[in-house]
DNA sequence: ACGTTCGGTTCGGTCATTGAACCGACATGT
DNA sequence: ACATGTCGGTTCAATGACCGAACCGAACGT
């Protein structure tokens, strides 16, 4: 493996002297913005994230571990304490959220898959953060997501496809 | 290979029923997002990309190959024609905007690299897109992109690296 | 005409990812 | 007490992706 507490220099973006390439050394490995996605969706038990995402358990173990260590994500105390957005993690909403609207609009037929308002004022959020109707810049914690009309219906019964088919409020846990 | 000219179901983020997933499947691989950023940066033929990014030739022709097939940069005419950005293309800017704010805040201890502005009006554009001034939400067309307090002097020679360290216009070609 | 650049392709070696099996600690049921 | 199941991982062999270097024909510079 190439990094894990040792020194943060790991694969080779480092010459870019851009901070992109910065954060796709903490975040632009496989599966991790989806791990990170799940998080905001109120995932934290590691066999959560692994049913849902259907990540080799390995994978998963690594990606959270370097999300860890990188400060995204936080351990609960506890022995079977889950794994939790710290600020830094959260500030990564916009990154998602811009990734999502893309994927809409160019990569969705049927529309949205998932829409989100403002817990606030019930308002639609603009693709670039703000809200159609009170025109504030609107944090995860005051959104809500709800299943929009390119949404398909869960198949399995696990407890997080079956939450996420409902509006929930992001950062909310599932359990 | 996985994909390339035949069904456009590659890798199986396909299960996730969110549009994040599938736009993963199209940017989410190692170096796209770095090219895609190159190509805003005004990047337009195959040797810049290369020695810009220091990226295998085989993996940058796999990776432009793909973003072509995917509509996200077409093919300018002509036999040595460069690889310019469509409107999908350039779409994906505030999602490349949102993770270099995200590593300029968190990864970036002397500050960002880069700075951008609107060129218009020559306000600060703020992490969601807006001009501090003028309010208004800038397109990567409007915005003029100069080195910041944590940016490192060049030392290679190449035309790329050196136009990088003067204000530059987005989208405009380096050559 | 000649060397150089461009835009790739091919190749062997290395590294990462995958799916499956395995594991101890803990909880639950009987 | 005992069995059975869940949780949070680790280990392993096989596959796939990536890397660096070499090679190649066509276009360009002089």
């Amino acid at each position: 493996m190439w990094n894990h507490g040792g020194m943060v220099l790991p694969r080779d973006y480092t010459r870019q002297n851009c901070s992109m390439a910065r954060a796709l050394e903490i975040v632009g490995e496989r599966w991790t913005l989806l791990i990170v996605r799940d998080a905001f969706f109120g995932v934290r038990r590691f066999s959560d994230f692994s049913r849902h995402l259907d990540v080799p358990r390995a994978v998963l173990t690594e990606r959270l571990g370097l999300l860890v260590a990188e400060g995204v994500l936080e351990r609960e105390p506890g022995p079977r304490g889950g794994y939790l957005l710290t600020d830094k993690g959260r500030a990564l909403w916009p990154v998602l959220r811009a990734l999502v609207g893309w994927g809409d609009e160019y990569c969705a037929p049927r529309g949205p898959r998932r829409l989100f308002d403002h817990a606030g004022c019930g308002g639609r959020i603009d693709p670039d953060g703000r809200c159609r109707d009170c025109g504030a810049a609107v944090a995860a914690a005051d959104t809500v997501m709800s299943p929009g009309p390119g949404f398909d219906p869960p198949v399995g019964d696990e407890v997080v496809t079956a939450a996420l088919a409902r509006p929930r409020r992001l950062l909310e846990p599932i359990r």
